[in-house]
Formats: structure tokens, C-alpha cells, sequence
RNA sequence: GGCUCAGUAGCUCAGCGGUAGAGCAGGGGACUCAUAAGCCCUUGGUCGCGUGUUCAAAUCACGCCUGAGCCA
């Protein structure tokens, strides 16, 4: 059985969850679905960092102990992934101790291969960063560029350094053999860029801090929570009854075939993290996937402009598969997208309520009225457009998925509903009713059946309630969000629905979306 | 300052040398199986700006402008 392994980035505390995190989550979700969908053994990793200052410094405004503002938020974390309906396997959280086993073993793998040294740091710090900052780059009074509010720190302390340098032509080696490991091009275009003008060691300890792994050589120090985080990939990777270790976490499921990551984390996950694993003389994860970033009509978002979509919100007015399809299908996954709430609910009233939707429910009416509510027992002509735009839906599906390309997997099997709609008309069953032809009827209503069937089968890893109800109306008693137990290359195909398999009383399955109150007047 | 990506109908995008396309939204119509859904027709664009190459440019080259981003 083929193995698919991937992970959403280890998603740091400092605040509740959102929208950003929520559409990598989604993404991945779906990612993981399709796979599980096909037959393979699947894993979908994901978790919280929840070491550095900037955690502790949080907690500390809020009066908890750090690790009791790390199980809240991971409990925000998790409400809003079971709101999304995600299936994740591991979570992995950077504060379990059997992480702090890896830390410890992979920071001595790479001390004992000498890739580790002790220099004296001295310059600006941002908190919020985590990083060292140089001067130039500093706002007006010292502010960090990337957070106005905050002041940069002085700091003159001895840290552990990893030789980065040293790995600047292995990597560049493998972005060259390995094209597709990072993607889409333009970010891996940055990358490249970034490591042909030469690479400088980093920095992987602080003094002064209390909140994260002492360094093992070192107990003064404390690890730096980049270096710890990426390695909660591989902390998750070990089997829950399994004593944690290197060898075991890299057994089974490493390397991952995807890191799914948004664009701002693209360096650490396609310099630093490779750098490591090669110094850890460990395998190296198959690809890094950055995907953009979300605007709110248009602007960016900021509690400066008071326009945060708040996901948890969002789900709760409209339900997960809306959501789900809305930032699937109408943002390209790679690219920057817009959240519109009017859009939104356009699209997904047209393409789920309207074009999916309505035509199983006003194909359901004609079988019950014409056919004794049972699937028709007919042979589909060859030629039928429906039959042979389905016929390599699949296998294109399947590819989209291949490259990540959900949009695709989405417009795909809603065009065969949408060519359903219009065949209806031009057959117009209700007319082959009354002319008396009811082989030709027979056939119609089929296909039309067979349309949704196979539409709601393959968006259902975007889509799971919608495509379970689409199935329950079609008489199958299934549920895409349990083990569907079907088998792929029979399901993902033209004529998969029985003959003589009774269906359901046609209901909405998915019910139009109206404009909020504040949209209407 | 260097580099990357983008700028095409109200919105989201495709086209990437032969005088503009799709979906959604808007307008009209015929139908009736349906979640006032679906179907048909339709309004709508100096393809960011300028110069050049070419018989011919949204499509190539150069410059500029705007936006997003990477680096310094």
C-alpha cells in the first residue's frame, strides 16, 4: 500500500487560531482526504510550537504559567480543526517531553558532527521574531519592521551557532537535481536567489530564557524555537507507543511527502531545515509547498484596520464545507487570495446549492415519479456527453491533487454537474415522460444520477457532508467523513451506481447561503 | 537599490504572435423536473502606460507606473 505523508506547520501559540491557519489546515486536509480516498496509508500531521520568549512573555501579560496558555490555545486549536472537520492523525505539540528527547538526540547528532559552535552574538533583537536584526533594517527608534509596536532589545550573549555555510552547495545541488522540491516556482525562484548569495551560520540558543529545551551541551542556554519546531515534524512521527527516538520517528513515515507551509515560513522550512537534516545525515521531505496569503476585500488584514476574519465565526455561520470550498476552489493554492463574504456565498450557493445540489435533487424527483424511486437498470450509449466527460475525470483529479492544484480538483467535477444541468434540459425528461419513451428516460435519469454521483465522489475530500448526503440520497449508506470503504478505481469512474439500488426522498443537501444582516440593507 | 511574480469585462481568472474568452454578478426570454434553482439569449473590455520588432502584439523586446513579495 502506497504511504502519503504531510504536514501543516506546527502552529505557533502566541494567539487563537486564524484564517491563515485555518486555510493551510483545510488544504492539507483535503490533500490528506483524496489520498485516503485512493487506498493509501495516510498521515496528516499537525500541532503547535509553543516554545520562545515572545510564548512567555504572553503568558506572562496574562498571568498563567506558560504552559497553561499553551493548553488553551491548543485547545482553541483544536475546537476550530474538529469545527473544520479535520482528520488529523498526530499533533504535535513542541512542549510534550518526548519531543524533548528528539530535540536532544538530533541536537547531538549534529553537535557531534561538529556542525555547532559557541560565538558571542551581539545586536538588535526583536522578540516577536525571535531573530537578531540588523540596524539598518530597524524603523525609526528601533522599531521592528515586521511589528511597529514592538522595540528591538540589545543583546550581547554567547549562542550555539549552526554552520549553515557549510551546507550552501548540498543544498543548491539539491534544489537543482530536485526541481520540484520547492514549489510553486516563484517562491522556489526566492529561495534560490536567497542561498546563491551565500548562506551565514544561525543562531540555535538563547540565553536568559527559561521557556524551552536546555541545550544538552549547555544547560544555560536554551534551544531556539525554530530549531526545536521543525523538529516536531519528526517528534510526530513516532509511533504513540513507542519509546521516542530518531531511528524510530524516521521508520515509518519519514520522509514526508509534502510541507505544506504559508509563504512566510519559506526559509526555515527550505534552507535551515534541509541544512539540518543533511547535517543530522537524515532524509531529506520530498517537497515544501508555500502557499500565499489572505487579503479581506482586497487589504490586508490587521487588528490596525479592525478587518480579521475570525474563522471560528466564519464556520459557525456557514458551516465547514462552504468554507472548505470557497478558499479551495476560488484561490489558487500558490497564489494570494481574497476573502469577500458576498463572493463567498455567491459562489457557494451557485456551484453547491444550484449546480450540485438542485440537480440531484431535480433528478431524484423525476426517478421517484418515473422509475419507482430505484436506480434504472440501462445500458448509457457510449456516446453519451456525460459518460465521456467523466470518462478521465478521475485520472485528471487525481493529477490536479498530484500538483496541489486544488482549484482544479474542485472546477473539475463541478463541470460535469454543471454539462448535467444543461443535457437535462436538452433532453427534458419530463417531456420524454409524456412522449412516452421509456428506455430514452431511463437512460437520461441515469446519467444524471451517475453526474452527481460521480462529482460528489470526487469533491468529497473538499466537500465531505455534502458529498455523504449526495451519496445517502443515491441509496448508499456511507459517510465520507468515516472509512467510505468504496474502492477507488471504481468509484472515481463512469457507471459505479447499482441498478435497482433504491434512493432517498430528494432534500437539500446543501442549502443556499443568505447575505448577512449587515450585507443585506 | 537588485531581483521575482502579477496588472485582460463589476468580481475571480484563462488566453501568451494572427484583429478578445470563461465562470460568477447584472439585463431579457422560453420552459417547469427542481433549493425563485436549471436552460437560452444578452449588456459589458482603448487586454496598466509608452516606445520598438513584425505583414500582424493582450501575446515578443525595452522603458515606465501600480500592487504583492524576496534580498540588501
Amino acid at each position: 500500500m502506497a504511504r502519503f505523508s504531510l504536514t501543516t506547520p506546527l502552529y505557533y501559540v502566541n494567539a487563537r487560531p486564524h484564517i491563515g491557519s485555518a486555510y493551510t489546515t483545510m488544504a492539507a486536509d483535503a490533500l490528506a482526504r483524496f489520498a485516503a480516498l485512493r487506498g493509501d496509508a495516510v498521515l496528516l500531521v499537525t500541532g503547535t510550537d509553543e516554545h520562545g520568549q515572545k510564548i512567555q512573555r504572553t503568558a506572562q501579560e496574562q498571568g498563567v504559567p506558560p504552559q497553561v496558555h499553551c493548553d488553551r490555545m491548543v485547545a482553541e486549536f483544536q475546537a476550530l480543526w474538529q469545527k473544520l472537520n479535520i482528520h488529523w492523525h498526530r499533533f504535535s505539540r513542541t512542549t510534550d517531553p518526548r519531543h524533548g528527547v528528539i530535540v536532544k538526540e538530533f541536537f547531538q547528532r549534529v553537535w557531534d558532527k561538529g556542525d555547532i559552535y559557541l560565538h558571542q552574538q551581539q545586536g538588535w533583537y526583536c522578540v516577536a521574531c525571535e531573530e537578531f536584526k540588523d540596524e539598518r533594517e530597524l524603523l525609526p527608534e528601533r522599531y521592528c519592521p515586521l511589528h511597529p509596536h514592538l522595540q528591538v532589545e540589545w543583546r550581547d550573549e554567547p549562542n550555539y551557532f549552526f554552520r549553515l555555510s557549510q551546507y550552501q552547495h548540498q543544498l543548491e545541488d539539491l534544489y537543482q537535481n530536485q526541481p520540484d522540491f520547492i514549489q510553486p516556482e516563484a517562491r522556489r525562484n526566492e529561495v534560490l536567489k536567497f542561498v546563491a548569495q551565500g548562506l551565514a551560520d544561525f543562531s540555535i540558543s538563547r540565553l536568559h530564557l527559561d521557556w524551552g529545551f536546555p541545550v544538552p551541551v549547555d544547560p544555560q542556554q536554551v534551544i531556539y524555537v525554530w530549531f526545536d519546531a521543525l523538529l516536531g515534524y519528526l517528534t510526530a512521527l513516532v509511533e504513540p507507543d513507542a519509546e521516542p527516538s530518531l531511528a524510530q520517528a524516521t521508520q515509518t513515515w519519514w520522509p514526508v511527502d509534502v510541507h505544506l507551509i504559508g509563504k512566510d515560513i519559506l526559509r526555515f522550512h527550505a534552507v535551515y531545515w534541509p541544512a539540518m537534516l543533511l547535517s543530522a545525515e537524515l532524509p531529506l521531505p520530498k517537497r515544501i509547498f508555500a502557499h500565499g496569503f489572505l487579503t479581506k476585500d482586497g487589504q490586508k488584514m490587521s487588528k490596525s484596520l479592525g478587518n480579521i476574519v475570525d474563522p471560528f465565526h466564519l464556520v459557525n455561520e456557514y458551516g465547514s464545507d462552504a468554507l472548505r470550498y470557497y478558499f479551495l476552489k476560488e484561490i489558487e493554492l500558490g497564489k494570494d487570495g481574497d476573502f469577500n463574504e458576498e463572493r463567498f456565498i455567491q459562489t457557494v450557493n451557485a456551484d453547491l446549492a444550484n449546480d450540485l445540489g438542485n440537480l440531484l435533487n431535480r433528478t431524484l424527483k423525476l426517478v421517484h415519479k418515473y422509475c419507482g424511486g430505484c436506480v434504472p437498470a440501462v445500458t448509457v450509449p457510449q456516446d453519451n456527453p456525460l459518460a465521456v466527460l467523466a470518462e478521465d475525470l478521475g485520472v485528471q483529479v487525481a493529477q490536479a491533487y498530484r500538483e496541489l492544484a486544488l482549484h482544479r480538483a474542485c472546477l473539475l467535477p463541478l463541470s460535469l454537474a454543471q454539462r448535467a444541468n444543461k443535457w437535462m434540459d436538452e433532453q427534458a425528461p419530463w417531456q420524454l415522460a409524456k412522449t412516452g419513451e421509456p428506455a430514452t428516460l431511463a437512460a437520461v435519469l441515469y446519467s444524471l444520477l451517475e453526474a452527481v454521483r460521480l462529482a460528489a465522489y470526487l469533491l468529497s475530500p473538499v466537500i465531505p457532508q455534502t458529498s455523504t448526503r449526495i451519496y445517502q440520497q443515491l441509496g448508499y449508506p456511507i459517510d465520507f467523513d468515516r472509512q467510505p470503504l468504496l474502492d477507488y478505481h471504481q468509484q472515481a469512474r463512469w457507471g459505479a451506481l447499482p441498478p435497482g439500488q433504491a434512493v432517498a426522498a430528494p432534500e437539500p443537501v446543501f442549502l443556499r447561503l443568505g447575505l448577512p444582516k449587515v450585507m443585506k440593507s
